[in-house]
RNA sequence: GGGCGCUUAGCUCAGUUGGCUAGAGCAGCUGGCUUACAACCAGCAGGUCGUGGGUUCGAGUCCCUCAGCGCCCA
């Protein structure tokens, strides 16, 4: 056996030797043409590199690679890639403020367009091509940060697997997964409302919503019954789309309004009929409890205007602002054409909030309003990166149907492995609370093409009913660049020619198929069937409903089974005091620091101690424990394989066969216990159970039973106690044995979580990597104590094991009693104690007695005697200490 | 408004199907320079388990009430 044991052991430069041989060793590259049930296959998260590092982004990838570890030493071939998200809103906005520009689709496209020096007051227009340009370069320098802070931090994933979500893999995968949907009928286009954020100018989906609390006030408006011409008082928040009223609406138990349903009124201002109906979503607690119903100004308008079949008067553009309107034409027909003009020419072209004030002092002067507004705070939907409320506005628009699938859906969920379990239940309320089909068009710039072109007509209006599509070998294609099949690009925009769809597809879209992209769906479909399905998902918390939500969807439409078969949902990292951390509390911590601090198995130390699912804070204390134990790791290693690899002890006579002492095998029990533990914690993902169990064994590892056995390993003649002068050479070879294999065993359980130091230690001593070992069993630890002996003495013989656990436990006791005995009289622990009275019941002495040669020594115990007392339900320990000749 | 989770020592957290005197680490205190480790070691102290009720021989654990915190949905 070749030991190269260092002198002084160190955690400096560790990582950068490991990282640069892992590497250069392939030591996790993936192996292709395995069988499936040799694989473990993970579905990383690719974070949006344009967003900003933070320590979460040490967490919960932490988590997953201590996962992707354990599986590798399991025996698994662990596919494990990484992805970056450049896609979306976020690039395109960093790129804005970053450089100083805009994308301006208008412009033609300048191949020697210079960004300037810094990014000057005014934001340069651009042209979509150079824009796209800028996006791709920035994101590629964001991804080295992220790609830079992961390998330090010693994930192992395969980086020849990466992908990216707008690279021409996955906008293939993505426009073709676009186009089989088509073809089954699960996508379709179609001009409906939309919620829309008037300053990104752009569509957005249910789940990119957010509720906010903001100020508001209801106003009591009177309405005109038309046959009287008696009040109906409404309330509403938005008084400036009464121009947009097509009905009242109150609940149909009102009895309020009852006589009412069926009647119709007048509109203040503009003097339009328009019917009161009835309808279950109108709530009689709110306002008057009768509401006027506006295309559109929620949602809920939408769902009134649907299932009531109400006309449609459209007034906000998709600039947030109000629309020309030709009172009196067909639809805006109004019994006093005049004043409905004269009223609206004052709000039109204004923005929603202007249009509010004006409308309100119009109201007050006519007479039309009851009273003073009343303010309220109320919950209005905001695009979750927006600062103004989304209006809904009508635009043509691609759909994804999911609607349709709701049953199915959640089916799908209790079919999936939630850790933890109650994370379904938020899936499913997500899920239970769908009301619309998923729109996944954007009208931004940096995106995936929607693939399609439309035939335009002679009139040169699109016909949107029959799409131009791409076969799909030619994807990925680019609708405003490329030209559909039979068409020249002569023909783009006139009469009889074509268009191409101008839309980028959601994010999402793209991201909801990030498994078939990293499993080489459609490019290498043998990889595909043995990657896919995949085996783990793990993703925060706050993505369930996007992207967790999103992927099942994707992959119930396109191969009708679940992405996976577990996810694994992380918990927020919070600040040191437990607070939500955000850029603008300033109080966000980045991970580097940390990290070039105390190092990676420190910081991964602390991201292992959060559990699945729970938030847990940014505590540097438990990344210095995390370093502490780094170290501790290295010079308990260090000792223990510094006295196996002795020389025996001269003279000491030859023997052929160890038995076991018993405080050495009680010591192996005790860990054949905690490999059980650990291995089973792994299994079910309970990653923080496994590393205490290990931790917990290896502190009391270090101070007890190495206190316990070293004189004895070191081959001494027995100093104290009975045993005095004693010498047995089993004994000694005994402890180094196990010494030598508790090492081992230690390293491995270690591995997944301190993989540097617990590689720089195994390096000492083998020659092949630790983390391509196989994890320990108490099945295989008897195997390998023999080969321990094998290797140490040449003995291929060791009897008496398994063993009494208790032995070390109760040994243990006694040693802290003789500890504490010296603590008490403040004296040093190399005090000897002349005289040491243990008292128990038979049945633990019978126990203690087998290490009590052990003990003597640790306890620089001269004399002793054991008393029998079987009404003893533990030790009584008297010690008569040498200098002070006092008992403790 | 509906739901999920949390509340245990000064701090951060374990605590399994209900079962001996409720545990750990950190911080604190008292000691010890002990030839693996001073980024160390030993020992000590510290809790009415959020509130109020119930079930039980027995409740941190199960049931109900309320409160506070975090989150999800509307």
């Amino acid at each position: 056996m070749s030991y190269s044991v260092p002198e002084k052991p160190s955690l400096d430069g560790l990582e950068e030797n490991w990282l640069i041989k892992w590497q250069s060793d392939g030591t996790y590259k993936y192996r292709f043409g395995a069988q499936r049930d040799q694989i473990y296959s993970i579905d990383t998260p690719p974070p949006t590199v344009s967003g900003s590092l933070h320590i979460g982004h040490v967490f919960s990838y932490t988590h997953t690679d201590v996962i992707a570890r354990f599986k590798r030493m399991r025996g698994f071939n662990v596919f494990y890639p990484i992805g970056w998200d450049d896609n979306g809103v976020p690039t395109e906005r960093r790129v804005q403020n970053y450089f100083g520009v805009r994308c301006d689709p208008t412009l033609q496209y300048d191949p020697n367009f210079e960004v300037p020096q810094s990014p000057g007051k005014n934001q340069i227009p651009i042209s979509r091509k150079n824009f796209i340009e800028l996006c791709q370069r920035l994101t590629a320098e964001d991804e080295k940060a992220f790609e830079d802070l992961w390998r330090h931090l010693g994930l192992s994933v395969d980086w020849d697997l990466t992908y990216t979500t707008v690279g021409p893999h996955a906008q293939k995968i993505s426009q073709a997964a676009f186009l089989k949907l088509i073809g089954k009928g699960e996508v379709y286009s179609a001009e409906a409302p939309t919620l829309w954020d008037v300053d990104f100018a752009t569509a957005v989906s249910q789940a990119e919503l957010e509720d906010r609390e903001i100020e508001g006030a209801f106003h009591k408006i009177r309405f005109y019954r038309d046959t009287d011409d008696k009040e109906v008082v409404i309330e509403t928040t938005r008084p400036e789309l009464i121009p947009a009223v097509v009905a009242l609406v109150a609940n149909p138990e009102d009895e309020r309004y009852k006589p009412l349903f069926g009647t119709y009124v007048y509109s203040p201002l503009f003097g339009v009929k328009v019917p009161i109906v009835s309808h279950h979503l109108a709530d009689p607690e709110k306002g008057s409890g009768i509401a006027m119903v506006c295309t559109f100004g929620d949602l809920t308008d939408v769902t009134w205007w649907k299932e009531l079949g109400l006309d449609l008067r459209l007034i906000l553009g998709r600039n947030g602002r109000l629309q020309d309107i030709s009172w009196g034409s067909p639809g805006w027909e109004s019994r006093n054409v005049e004043l409905a003009i004269a009223n609206y020419i004052q709000l039109q072209g204004k923005t929603a909030r202007t249009a509010r004030e004006i409308i309100v002092d119009l109201l007050d002067k006519q007479g039309h309003l009851v009273e003073a507004p009343r303010k309220i705070k109320h919950p209005v939907k905001f695009y979750e990166k927006g600062d103004k409320p989304l209006e809904v506005v009508a635009s043509r628009q691609w759909f994804i149907k999911t609607l349709a699938h709701k049953d199915r859906l959640i089916e799908l969920g209790k079919q999936l492995n939630w850790v933890p379990s109650h994370m379904r239940i938020r899936y499913e309320t997500w899920v239970d609370g769908l009301n619309t089909d998923w729109n996944i068009s954007r009208q931004r710039f940096f995106g995936i093409p929607i693939p399609v072109w439309y035939r335009l007509d002679k009139s040169g209006e699109p016909i949107y009913s029959d799409p131009i599509v791409p076969s799909i070998d030619l994807l990925p294609v680019d609708p405003s660049q490329d030209v559909p099949f039979g068409y020249s690009e002569v023909q783009r925009g006139i009469p009889g020619g074509f268009i191409g769809d101008p839309d980028v597809m959601d994010t999402w879209a793209t991201s909801s198929l990030t498994p078939q992209i990293a499993t080489f769906w459609l490019d290498d479909e043998e990889s595909f069937k043995t990657l896919f399905p995949m085996d783990l998902r793990p993703q925060g918390q706050d993505i369930i409903r996007t992207w967790l939500f999103y992927t099942v969807l994707r992959s119930h439409l396109e191969h009708g089974v679940l992405p996976w078969e577990n996810t694994v949902i992380s918990g927020f990292v919070l600040d040191p005091d437990r607070k939500k951390m955000s850029k603008s509390k300033g109080n966000v911590v980045t991970p580097m620091p940390l990290l070039i601090a105390h190092g990676a198995d420190a910081l991964r130390y602390w991201a292992a101690s959060g559990r699945p699912g729970v938030d847990t804070a940014a505590d540097e204390g438990q990344i210095k424990i995390g370093r502490r134990m780094a170290i501790k790791l290295l010079n308990a290693s260090k000792f223990a394989l510094a006295i196996a690899n002795l020389p025996t002890p001269e003279n000491s006579g030859f023997i052929d066969s160890v038995s076991l002492h018993p405080l050495d095998a009680s010591m192996l029990a005790h860990l054949s216990d905690v490999v059980d533990e650990a291995t089973k914690a792994l299994e079910t993902y309970d990653h923080t159970k496994a590393l205490e169990v290990a931790e917990k064994f290896f502190w009391s590892f270090c101070d007890d039973y190495l206190e316990l056995v070293k004189l004895r390993a070191y081959g001494e003649v027995r100093e104290f106690g009975p045993f005095k002068g004693s010498f047995d050479l089993s004994a000694t070879m005994s402890a180094r044995i196990s010494l030598l294999s508790a090492t081992r065993v230690l390293l491995r359980l270690f591995a997944p979580f301190m993989p540097f130091v617990s590689e720089e230690v195994w390096s000492w001593f083998n020659d092949d990597s630790l983390h391509l070992q196989i994890w320990p069993s108490s099945e295989m630890m008897g195997k390998e104590l023999v080969q321990n002996a094998d290797q140490l003495f040449g003995i291929s013989e060791v009897s008496e094991y398994p063993a009494d656990k208790r032995i070390l436990e109760l040994v243990a006791e006694l040693l802290t009693a003789v500890r504490k005995a010296k603590s008490e009289s403040k004296l040093s622990m190399k005090t000897r104690v002349q005289h040491l009275e243990i008292e128990a019941s038979p049945a633990d002495l019978a126990i203690v007695n087998m290490g009590l040669d052990d003990l003597c020594d640790a306890g620089g115990v001269v004399a002793l005697t054991a008393v029998e007392n079987q009404n003893l339900a533990r030790f009584e320990v008297k010690a008569k200490l040498e200098s002070t000749g006092t008992s403790a």
